[in-house]
DNA sequence: GCAATATATCAAGTTTGGTTGATATGTCAA
DNA sequence: TTGACATATCAACCAAACTTGATATATTGC
């Protein structure tokens, strides 16, 4: 059966990849992989002035990669595991061999 | 049994995504996927020019998520599945629930 | 060797992204 | 209501990334 999902647009994939393509943010990822933090847990064991934390977690809010959700004083981050799922998605779908028949041109 | 499988470094992972934080270099691994092209060929499909293209493609090898083929006075780029499949590990690592028993803290 | 073709590299300019320090907003407790 | 705390936003600056056009390198066929 020949391939015919559609993927995401090229612009919203980018904007995924985006978001973890500066080591910081790979570290808040992984840290909030343990579950939930707020930013003063994250500034501790990233090791990033306030001001900059807020920057990155805005880039992975906007990216949709994490979620937050307000306690009080604190701002609590989540990873959005269905962004995980959808990037996974993509690279699956690029992979090689995954066009079978697909192509008119005969070139899968 | 505690999660213990030791994550690459957040510097090698950003590499990674960095390379698909572009909109043409996301259009040149989607093209790729289909099977290996030259680089004339992906300038017809992607609409960019020459240089332009080569940037691309030194940005995709660097990070090891192509290889690259001389054939004659063409080069035939193609999707290094390999790194895909490490990018992947990487998402399903930092997936919230993976860390069960891991942590000293309790927190997950 | 020479011309043509395919690709890579370089330099200059522009744009985007990240850092820092200061200030603003929102919440709580007294 | 005031002061303290947690976080967000802003402006200025610097660095990295991207684009473009020109030039260099490599290969082929004549």
């Amino acid at each position: 059966m020949p391939h015919t999902a559609t993927l995401p647009s090229a612009a919203r994939v980018a904007t995924w990849f985006h978001a973890l393509s500066d080591e910081t943010r790979v570290e808040i990822i992984t840290m909030l992989s343990h579950g939930e933090r707020c930013v003063c847990e994250l500034m501790d064991v990233v090791g990033a002035a306030q001001s900059r934390l807020s920057f990155h977690l805005k880039a992975l809010r906007d990216a949709g990669l994490v979620t937050d959700r307000r306690d009080g004083r604190w701002m609590y981050y989540s990873v959005n595991r269905d962004a995980l799922d959808e990037m996974n998605a993509f690279l699956q779908a690029v992979r090689p061999g995954k066009h079978a028949g697909c192509c008119d041109a005969g070139c899968c």
